[in-house]
DNA sequence: TTGACATCTGACTGAGCACTCACTATAGGA
DNA sequence: TCCTATAGTGAGTGCTCAGTCAGATGTCAA
């Protein structure tokens, strides 16, 4: 079994790379917020790096978790198209674990990637995994008639960076929150062909 | 006038900050880089944190004539789409002063703006310059009959957010470069309701 | 030539950093 | 009880960093 100390370490560590970034963020920092010695974070992480990648790894896990629970079978709601369900639960899974993808928007991050492959492996496995979502729900739309959308891969990345770009706006406080989220429903739907003209409220604006 | 060596040491810091980002360059990089002495950086600029808002100066007060020379009448093309024109013409941009748009995506740089004013003012009035490019290039799609767009604020704000997005999946070879500008141009063109459904191929993709 | 000023230099400093290591604490099996 | 392995500790180490400073160099007017 994992040691409460070891997760604890973990967990610390996400949010402060999320909040202040990977440089910023010493082990000093880590070690206060997770209770421990700073001996104890290179007991269980041989460095600082090793420790980023752990943080991603579990990150990923989480993720993949989160979207198979929603796109279980009942989970989303009937009826409802599938794109915008998407899209809302995206945002709400951005609200309720902004730090995640504020980790994720790290400069140093893809600079570290670029040159340690267990990080890039990380990284692009979480990439595959956020971009599959988008592309089944807009399937699953093209299934029931609803969109007609020629690329769904390439959609799906269009998608991707509009609701990224607005997650990062909202960290940053450039604009009041949940104001342009109504906006950003619809354009998606223009940009998806919807074939159905009127767009049904979401459930939960963040 | 400006002294040669000050200028080298803006240019240098620029690209260094927007490259390896603000906290993992150090001065002594600027200074090999600038072909000058460490102690010649605190003498033009008080701190390293001085020196950042001055490159932010400097990139605001470029950017700002780049757009305004863009926008200068018989600049841009008679009857090419202006929304269109604006979007290839800041892609454009974004390829051959990459660096900037790498700068301003430095999520220290946002940090720093909640506690520095001077960083705060920058990077508010260059936010502005950006979005305000976009708003009027619908504004004047809307004045030549060719858009329909309700909130040009906001549409501006949503526009942004998409070609922000793919410049940064760009910096970080997640796709083939140009692979998506066609794909992206077609989802702006639908986001603001062209009403001439027919696309013109931008005359450079990046 | 002299003095005054702006520009420029690089050795130096103290602080903070990632990481090491000798050590203690605890728990279970023999 | 002793032995061993796992978990945890925090002072110490060597290095890098932003920022300082005393002085060198260049320039130009008096």
């Amino acid at each position: 079994m994992p040691s409460h100390k070891k997760s604890s370490i973990l967990d610390a560590a996400t949010r402060l790379f999320a909040s202040k970034g990977f440089t910023q963020t010493s082990i000093q920092d880590i070690a206060r917020l997770a209770g421990s010695a700073e001996g104890t974070i290179f007991y269980h992480y041989k460095s600082k790096e090793e420790l980023l990648v752990a943080v991603l790894d579990n990150l990923r896990a989480d993720l993949a978790q989160c979207f198979q629970g929603h796109l279980a079978p009942g989970a989303s709601s009937p009826g409802f198209p599938a794109v915008e369900d998407a899209i809302a639960f995206y945002f709400h899974l951005a609200s309720i674990k902004e730090y995640y993808f504020l980790l994720l928007q790290n400069h140093h991050l893809h600079e570290l990637a670029r040159e340690n492959p267990a990080c890039r492996e990380q990284l692009e496995a979480i990439y595959t995994i956020i971009l599959g979502f988008f592309e089944s729900a807009i399937l699953k739309g093209q299934q029931d008639g609803s969109l007609h959308t020629p690329n769904p891969g390439k959609t799906a990345l269009l998608l991707f960076t509009m609701v990224d770009g607005l997650v990062r706006l909202r960290a940053y406080n450039l604009y009041e929150p949940g104001a342009l989220f109504a906006d950003l429903i619809e354009a998606c739907g223009k940009i998806l062909n919807r074939r159905n003209p009127e767009i049904r409220k979401p459930k939960a604006a963040p």
